[in-house]
DNA sequence: ATTAGCACTCTACGATGGAGAGTGCTAATA
DNA sequence: TATTAGCACTCTCCATCGTAGAGTGCTAAT
């Protein structure tokens, strides 16, 4: 374990590396923070900590810079505190979240604004996982000739509306038929239950049934086939600016790798049993394109099912302690405001 | 105007400078095209195009390379004989399109992913312009205490849905009488008109009718207010990998104003009345931030109304014959897939 | 245990100097 | 008269060199 001057030391290089990147030497943080001990004094804990694996030197005889290890031992330190916000942040954030307060899909595309220009990184918002989600109530509704518009409610509040094609010679009475036959049986179950037992279940009644079930079991494939989540990305330009920049390569892979639903959409599942928000740190990122940068993810929950993510894309070199609080305070709004307030 | 010489070196240019960007020097251009010209003449012909100013050095004794009315020359010549894609290319684009069909929003974000894939730029897709579009039919569906859907069929086939927040003490039955009274008087009017009349309409009837009205208007104004229309964007980090690249601070800019929503919306009105695809090289573009790169757009209609846009985002050194087609193609495709196939 | 002093190392940056590519001009040529 | 060969000139690109500056590690003094 580190003496706590070591610590000191430690956070004052995390710190200044945080406000302005460059390699951090020993004068320097003699000048910023006031230990009361010489540089060289501090060159030698500097090398103590290099030792243990917490710094490292870009090349001999430059300052230090932290590497994920480094940067692992101080975010968990700091998320051992309570973590609290500035207050003006704070009554800021909330301000901003109170303004979106609105349907859910409209409101994530707002939150990754949110979540980005608070942060000045990237923000990122994801859709309820549909295939999880249960259903509230199903509305099948014709349209025009040859397509039906599916209302799905969800106990989440969240509304999928799909436009399917159905054989022209369908009433709205038989759809209904079908609506309050779903509504009945399967209301509460997840759609990805739905769609599993619902059409072995149709093609058992399809002797008693009449022939238009061939058509409904083919609609309810259509309706219950899980649609990828959205994912809502903001804040690409601003992490054009950063000094990491530099490196093209890397910020290309990034935003392919963003880019990509689907990976972003796995990566959802893998975090999603966590408490609180979880923080990748480069390397430990499982996304193999983003292994130089950092993410801080948390889920909301409807009751304690998490059901999508939000987070923050970021440079590991990033203010951890007000994005962790962003992120976290941004996902429990949602959680609350998905259940009614 | 330009003899046939000179445009066929003019074209050579332009060419040769797409397929690799740096200056083009006159030796290389007797080299891959057959004039029959000895690199002395074609010095001479550069230089009588670098007059006429479709051509500029970057720098004495450097080669040539394209200026923005050069490439508008070119675009000129090549919109003016009839556009083909190369026959592999335009089946693999119709396959593409008929593998996204399906509701209209899930496919604007298809769409912009399949126009990146295909010309290696950004793809851009908006989705309709939801003031102009007109209402077919509207449905409100009480859910939850205090909420109600609402579901806005729309004669492109476009359903909006909303939740608002209503009265509890609202029932079903009013919201049905609400809907009916909407339905009978206002199918067929833009949202826009609607908005606007149906709120003076609702204040005159309220001595006749029931105090609930004061909730219908605020409902109704909430269900009218127009919504910014969705922009779906793709391929950012593909243009990273461009050698233009080097202006980081330009890619930046670009990428801010692709991230504003309203800059893009502003966009599309301006080029809302356009006859097949609007091309901005350079200059030419009306927007600021991308005065560095080229934009291909075309509107899709309903009807005769266009309703919103899809577009290429590239450098000006673009392959604007293929992303011409591929944008022509691509709008009349979805123009046609609203009138119903 | 801490610090001052000093030699050493490494980067960043500007200056210097070919090599290469391409031009413009002039004189020769078909 | 239009084209071409030849040549001097210009400009970029790149590698090399040398210096200034920042920071370290070590040793001896406190």
């Amino acid at each position: 374990m580190l003496d706590e001057r070591s610590r000191q030391v430690l956070f004052a290089v995390i710190d200044c590396y945080i406000n302005s990147p460059g390699p951090v030497g020993s004068r320097s943080v003699t000048k910023q923070y006031s230990f009361g001990l010489s540089p060289a004094t501090i060159r030698n804990i500097m090398s103590d900590l290099e030792e243990i694996g917490y710094l490292r030197q870009p090349h001999t005889s430059a300052g230090r810079i932290p590497t994920d290890s480094g940067y692992r031992y101080y975010v968990d330190a700091i998320t051992a505190e309570k973590q609290s916000l500035e207050k003006g942040v704070e009554t800021d954030l909330i301000q901003r979240l109170e303004l979106l307060r609105k349907d859910i899909n409209l409101f994530l595309d707002d939150a990754s604004r949110m979540l980005s220009s608070m942060s000045h990184y990237i923000g990122i918002a994801m859709s309820p996982n549909t295939s999880s989600t249960t259903l509230s109530r199903i509305e099948l509704i014709k349209y025009r000739g040859g397509q039906a518009a599916v209302i799905l409610f969800t106990d989440e509040g969240i509304i999928r509306n799909r436009i399917v094609p159905v054989d022209p010679e369908l009433t709205q009475q038989n759809l209904n038929r079908l609506a309050e036959y779903i509504n009945v049986n399967f209301s509460g179950s997840t759609l990805d239950e739905i769609k599993q037992v619902i059409i072995g279940e149709m093609i058992r009644e399809k002797l008693l049934c009449d022939n238009l079930v061939d058509e409904a079991i083919r609609i309810c494939r259509d309706i219950f086939s899980s649609s990828p989540g959205n994912v809502y990305i903001s804040g690409l330009s601003g992490m054009l600016s950063l000094p990491e920049t530099c490196d093209i390569a890397r910020i290309k892979d990034l935003m392919s790798a963003i880019e990509d639903k689907q990976i972003m959409v796995n990566f959802l599942d893998r975090i999603a049993d966590a408490q609180g928000p979880r923080i990748f740190i480069g390397s430990e990122n499982p996304v193999d394109e983003m292994k130089k940068f950092s993410l801080i993810s948390a889920t909301y929950k409807e009751g304690n099912r998490p059901i999508g993510a939000i987070g923050i894309i970021g440079p590991t070199r990033m203010n951890y302690q007000q994005a962790i609080s962003i992120v976290d305070m941004t996902a429990k709004y949602i959680t609350g405001m998905l259940s009614g307030k």
